[in-house]
DNA sequence: GACCCGAGCTAAATCGTGTTACAACACGAT
DNA sequence: ATCGTGTTGTAACACGATTTAGCTCGGGTC
């Protein structure tokens, strides 16, 4: 009755103000919480009284000590150019789903493609102790850090990361096997920013397949998206369609001396179609458009998208599990690479070739 | 040179060990480095020895040690439904700008709407330390934590919440007006989900403003999205078009009796514009469709959507400000709601009626 | 009787920081 | 000599959980 146990501030149970309402000591009541190997000659009884107690009180072990003693957070970094519409959020609908089964929060950090904040967001997450750290989309080379790393659409061999990448051979050459296989010979190439890993990866791609296939790669059917429209800085709309409606209008104002394009996602997809459309063509049927991806919306524009699917969930489970395996045996062997398989989804956007 | 310094875990000095190599003790050393109201008496020198010494031994203090001696923690709970493609990161857009600003870093949870969840993550959150709670559109009548909350698009008047909130009446007098400007009498409303909180709200101002410019509001003519489109249980799809694409396709296999229809939002209105021309209509001769928030996709749909903007970035960062001004002075007095205006944006969507 | 053993527990150290209470000393004033 | 009063620090504890090392006691073995 003068336990004290009425002054506490409500709430806040302590592993001692359990252990004195028990009558037992803190390394008993501990023993029994975590479900310890050494507690083994703790006798069913003490076990159901503990447990019942801790119930009872509510019972909440301190995040901050507990972590402070096993120098883990049971958190991780996710590191990502921006909050983008089609690519980030699908890939972290799968990250979520791992990270949140194993009890497992994470910090988001949107360096904006800015070379300061990719060496300096790692350096203030190993502050706050994430366990590991997960890059979407993000080079992965200038990154060090004392935990594991899984870096999903990156291409970098480096000491300590896996890398989860699509199997961009296999997704190219479906794409132009499609086009091919529907008489298109003059194809115009739409190339991803500098910035992004997969564009020069996609374009070595692009340009072995064409060699492979016998498809012409004509450098005046080549443009490029433009980087700065991917930037924070345009306020507005960071990610918009825009970024494929330029670089396709400018070709058009060129020349039209082609009868497919091959856009670096479907996001630029439906801006080329936009654009194709004000120039006064018609998709499919003067020019075929195929995208890459698979965003949610490109089933539902008009025309559907026909598009290389990347498993972007998949991605985002997997990267999510190699690198939650890794935290567990910090000195296991880990895999340095995983490459996923790609699914091209033939919708309306594309159409034999006009004679 | 035997003062083990070499010996260390590298990357991880301590006070302990930064005061031995000074020849100081932990306190002194501490006291400096946090600038502490009691370091009046130590002299400048000393201060620019530790500062120093610090400096090139590259010191980190524990974050955890800190944080549980002070329970602060520098970051904030984000708690949401989904990561959805258009609500989700245009709000997050403006909320990371105001949060990066002030140093701060969040913790993302999403509740999947469900009632456990909801009430589970806050607490786990508390647990962390978080120092607020920004909820994206989420019913915050449920949640009870110590720390200051600050709700986006929700309306619940409680203790310790500040609302953002759109002008809805606002909102729906633009979109009706223009409608009815239009010559549209017969107008279908689309219904959001009952667990969204604007769902309800829209739709008393849709029924107030009615009453005001005389329009009809007919039972036949409204329609729901169906709850469970927006689960992750129906996996790849969480937020699909097809939330909007389904009741559309319903309400027309049991009449046509209608010129307009008010969606719930873009996406909605995207999926019934399909399901009206599947259906054999086109958008907008036969039928004018209006949306609801303007998303990035909005622009660039075929037909371009006409919609109302909800100013979302402007919303998350004005959320985020109230709450970092909340956070920093605990005791001053706080606004209980905060109205933001909305904006109709007229595209090719809207026409006038036919006859 | 010495020795070991397992069952059932506990005291105390540890993690790295922040903070309170107090020591040692100098200097001048009484 | 004593007292006050800064100055310049330090020892020790608090935060709350985990973990190591070990204690006690009854019973069995040789």
């Amino acid at each position: 009755m003068a336990k004290g146990k009425s002054l506490n501030p409500p709430g806040h149970v302590n592993l001692r103000m359990l252990a004195e309402h028990l009558g037992l000591s803190q390394t008993t009541v501990s023993l029994v919480l975590n479900n310890s190997p050494s507690a083994k000659s703790i006798p069913p009884e003490t076990r159901q009284r503990v447990m019942e107690a801790a119930e009872r009180l509510n019972y909440r072990p301190n995040y901050f000590a507990r972590s402070l003693r096993q120098s883990r957070s049971m958190s991780v970094g996710v590191l990502a150019p921006d909050l983008s519409e089609g690519y980030f959020t699908r890939v972290m609908n799968g990250v979520v789903q791992e990270l949140t089964a194993a009890h497992y929060f994470y910090f988001t950090a949107c360096h904006d493609w800015k070379k300061e904040l990719i060496e300096q967001y790692p350096r203030m997450l190993v502050e706050r102790a994430v366990d590991g750290f997960l890059l979407l989309n993000t080079p992965a080379d200038q990154i060090q850090v004392p935990v594991p790393v899984v870096a999903i659409s990156a291409h970098s061999q480096v000491e300590n990361v896996t890398n989860i990448v699509l199997d961009h051979h296999a997704a190219v050459e479906q794409a132009l096997k499609h086009l091919h296989g529907l008489g298109h010979r003059r194809i115009a190439f739409m190339r991803g920013p500098k910035a992004i890993p997969d564009s020069e990866f996609r374009w070595e791609a692009i340009q072995q397949v064409s060699r492979e296939i016998g498809i012409k790669v004509d450098a005046n059917n080549v443009i490029r998206i433009d980087a700065e429209g991917w930037s924070m800085k345009t306020g507005y709309h960071p990610m918009a369609p825009e970024i494929g409606y330029k670089p396709m209008k400018a070709l058009l104002e060129k020349h039209r001396d082609f009868t497919a394009v091959f856009c670096f996602n479907d996001i630029a997809a439906i801006g080329a179609i936009r654009a194709l459309k004000d120039a006064g063509f018609s998709v499919p049927q003067d020019v075929s458009v195929v995208g890459f991806d698979d965003i949610q919306s490109a089933a539902f524009s008009t025309p559907s998208l026909t598009t290389v699917r990347q498993p972007l969930m998949e991605m985002g489970k997997r990267g999510a599990q190699v690198l939650l395996d890794r935290i567990a045996n910090r000195d296991k062997e880990y895999p340095g690479e995983i490459t996923m398989e790609p699914e091209l989804v033939v919708r309306e956007s594309t159409a034999a070739a006009r004679a």
